[in-house]
DNA sequence: CAACTGACTGCCG
DNA sequence: CCGGCAGCCAGTT
């Protein structure tokens, strides 16, 4: 099933982003097993397949705290994704779908 | 096998 | 807005 995560991730386009509880949902939607935020976290985490991982954050609109946080603000700065003072970018607006 | 540990969330104070 | 906390569940200790 982490494939079926992995597979939607794929199709989120540049300048948009979605959260783990929606891929979560999605996921479980047209799988058939139940897949949580915290199963999509761990399949971002340790997944070796090429995918835009940096277009998935947390459901308040903030890259979740790790090592390649930074990096990950960078490119989607890079796709004209803009952050607010706290951190935070527009949901209502760059939420995919 | 019990206990811990998160790329998480939603609710509450 | 921020921190705390209970659910969450597969993978590690």
């Amino acid at each position: 099933e982490a494939d079926g995560v992995l597979d939607l991730v794929e199709q989120i386009p540049a300048g948009r982003a979605t959260t783990y509880g929606d891929l979560a949902r999605m996921a479980s939607d047209i799988g058939t097993v139940r897949v949580t935020a915290r199963m999509v976290g761990r399949v971002m985490a340790t997944t070796q397949r090429d995918v835009p991982w940096w277009r998935v954050i947390n459901a308040q609109g903030r890259i979740s705290p790790r090592d390649s946080a930074a990096e990950q603000r960078r490119r989607l700065e890079g796709e004209g994704v803009a952050f607010d003072a706290r951190g935070r970018v527009d949901l209502a607006c760059l939420l995919w779908p």
